[in-house]
DNA sequence: GTATAAAATTTGGTTAACCAGTTAGGAATT
DNA sequence: AATTCCTAACTGGTTAACCAAATTTTATAC
């Protein structure tokens, strides 16, 4: 357990000292942009790591656009310019796991708009599955089970009916790190499931009559305790 | 450049299949949470596929919280139910590339946020590299250069400034595929970018005086255009 | 029959060899 | 001297062999 956190450390700061090479390579040999880089062969020489590593990191910098790889040609630099590239490098580099603060902060902005633009535009279709989910997590609060998986699926829902799949997916990102928080800091206990039911059929009614501004209000009704949870902790 | 990208859709479309059949797998031989997953020689020969495939398409769900890869052991399915595992792969599978509405709405939405938390949290620190930013900004465009890429860093200088490592993050994902395709859509011209100035000297005066409610409205006004635009389209 | 130890197998992870396409340079021809 | 063509090396991508740890099976002693 512990040697594989630390080895997914290590991983990742192997990671980003190539990433650091890499950009001090693009500042030191002023490499424009659209110049070809070194091969993954000699990065991983000159680097002195697997080449498993160096494309790792390229693909990494790769999908937030700052390289482009070319099969049987190279890799080469974004034509986005020094600047830039080097202040999203630098954030990139930054990126720490996220804190629990962050999480919640984000998850709840992005849920006050989800419920809203879900009861602005939500299908037939889409209501039918909220709907399902809602049933769902009220079955099993009313056995007395453990609903939290319902729940999120609820969430998720609404976020699908959104109908934008941008926030969607950033809902899917965020979910299993809220998951994973939620049971370390022991925030679900048994008395918020009751209160779960009500609050839930409300934020589903509301997006049931298309009516965004309630839809929103009963959402953040919903993490009121959440919310200041949050800003307490 | 056309195989490239159908190779890509190609590579996708098969780690979807995977993704399908691991789920099947699931669903069908009635795995619990907590049971092991056929070892990943057995579903590669199983799917028909290379191995790589298998172990893509097994990190892509070890990293949305359902799977987990322990050394030497197995795959095992996370603790989260099989009601929640279904409707979670259910929308990974839905994932598509996002649509430039959602990309522009979601963006809006962040920054908005963003420039409310800067105003309230920046540090010394931050406003100095914001101002750096703001500052690269005009020369650019005072000099009548293309400033896209000092635009940009001016607002992910805010993001990092909102002391919100997730939204932060959300911005480094979200911008290069806003860059991809403001290039496509031709949507930054030339008489922006003098408007340009003055809105984003806006912001950072707010954010400077800590001013979050000022700091929004002038984000709002700053992204007007855009605005009417994402949904005009 | 049980407990223990050891060997063989299976596992995810890693590495090195291989592949096909691209590119650059020089030789041959005009 | 210019152009064409061909060869050889170099590229990112892929595959198959290998590794060490974990697990299961087997053998052995009591």
């Amino acid at each position: 357990m512990k040697l594989e956190v630390l080895t997914r450390n290590e991983n990742q700061k192997v990671q980003n000292l190539i990433i650091i090479g890499i950009r001090d390579l693009i500042n030191f040999k002023n490499l424009e942009p659209g110049d070809k880089l070194p091969s993954e062969r000699m990065l991983s020489e000159k680097f002195e790591v697997s080449r498993g590593n160096v494309r790792e990191a390229i693909q990494k910098l790769e999908f937030y656009g700052l390289l482009n790889s070319r099969p049987q040609s190279g890799t080469f630099v974004a034509n986005i310019g020094v600047t830039a590239l080097n202040g999203m490098i630098e954030d990139i580099l930054r990126l720490d796991e996220p804190d629990f603060k962050s999480l919640v902060e984000t998850r709840i902005l992005l849920e006050l708009k989800t419920s809203r633009l879900a009861a602005l535009r939500r299908t037939d279709e889409d209501l039918l599955q909220i709907s399902e989910a809602l049933q769902a997590y009220k079955d099993k609060v009313i056995n007395g089970e453990d609903a939290v998986q319902e729940d999120l699926l609820f969430h998720l829902a609404i976020a699908k009916a959104s109908g934008n799949s941008t926030m969607n997916t950033f809902m899917l990102i965020i979910t299993p790190e809220i998951i994973t928080n939620f049971q370390k800091h022991h925030v679900c206990d048994a008395g918020l499931s009751q209160r779960g039911i009500t609050d839930h059929q409300a934020i589903y009614d509301a997006i049931l009559n298309q009516d965004p501004k309630l839809a929103k209000q009963k959402m953040k009704e919903h993490f009121k305790e959440l919310y200041t949870y949050c800003y307490s902790v």
